[in-house]
DNA sequence: GGCGGTTTTAGAATGATTCTAATTCGCGGA
DNA sequence: TCCGCGAATTAGAATCATTCTAAAACCGCC
């Protein structure tokens, strides 16, 4: 686990202590796993990595631990109608990704792609969300945008793989 | 129905003709209801709209009835992971939404919101689409907006109703 | 009036997520 | 060190939208 990941554990891990959360080793394993990659995981995924330390560990505590995220504000949940969901625990403020119809793979869109350390703030309001929130008489919270493609990695392949939809 | 919706029954039937479908009496209720609501039903909901006139009516149908409309690009399928996809066969090409996190209603963004019949088109590409494409070295196909927020009324009734997130 | 292909049906299967009830854990105090 | 209590965890059942399956019904056409 980098630097960077690091820190990020332990930003998910104050936020749930002032939740009144007890982080258990389960639970630091999950946020090691949500901290140390850029994929973009499922609950499933995250399952797995858990189980890798702690092979008695049940789906249900994966889920418990990204409800406690949630709720502090420290996990992105990234929706899919026909597929599982996919976290960001690195960047939890809300921002476009990019993801491939053949391999499902899920990309930050406006990122870098460094190890910049200026993480994700996740605070400060959108103007943008104001504006709109005037135009259209909604109390807007939250935005989502999302582009569907294919990978540089498909493309190559060939466009003959599984797709999802 | 009025002549928009009646329009739009006109093109949805004439596309699955041209995909060689057989537009059956059940079918043919199915693209009213789609046609006839800003509403974007639920499969569900366009099930219990389709029984008012064939009672023995499957979901199985409905489902069909949507795949065979998503084939020949007249519905648009907006999808929610905890909940079910709900339907726009007016707009079919993609589009943003307001979405209600009180009462769950989804309205159109940019919907001038009247009878304006200048319909949807769904052709023509996105140049947006073509330069993220390029600077991205994804082949882009989609896009999806959405946002969330209280709508007018519910903010209205007071904040103590059921959400869906 | 029967044939063949399409449509429809009821119900089972699937799969992600949530719920439930029982067990286990871990810490603070005796 | 041992106990008790509240929190965490577990296995498995429940839920729910959607898809699948196999059989039945329908329809136009000869």
């Amino acid at each position: 686990m980098d630097s960077r990941a690091n820190r990020r554990v332990e930003e998910m891990r104050d936020s749930l202590s002032a939740l009144g959360v007890n982080v258990t080793r389960r639970r630091a394993k999950a946020l090691e796993a949500l901290a140390s990659t850029d994929s973009h995981p499922s609950a499933n995924e995250i399952h797995a990595e858990v189980r890798r330390w702690y092979p008695s560990t049940s789906l249900a505590t994966i889920y418990n631990t990204i409800e406690l995220l949630k709720e502090a504000g420290q996990i992105l949940e990234l929706e899919f109608s026909g597929a599982a969901n996919r976290y960001d625990g690195r960047r939890p403020a809300s921002h476009p990704h990019l993801i491939c119809l053949a391999c499902e793979a899920i990309e930050d869109m406006d990122d870098d792609g460094g190890d910049d350390p200026r993480g994700a703030d996740g605070g400060g309001e959108s103007p943008d969300l104001d504006r709109l929130s005037r135009a259209t008489g909604y109390k807007l919270v939250s935005q989502w945008t999302d582009y569907y493609g294919v990978c540089p990695a498909c493309q190559d392949a060939g466009e003959t793989q599984s797709a999802r939809r």
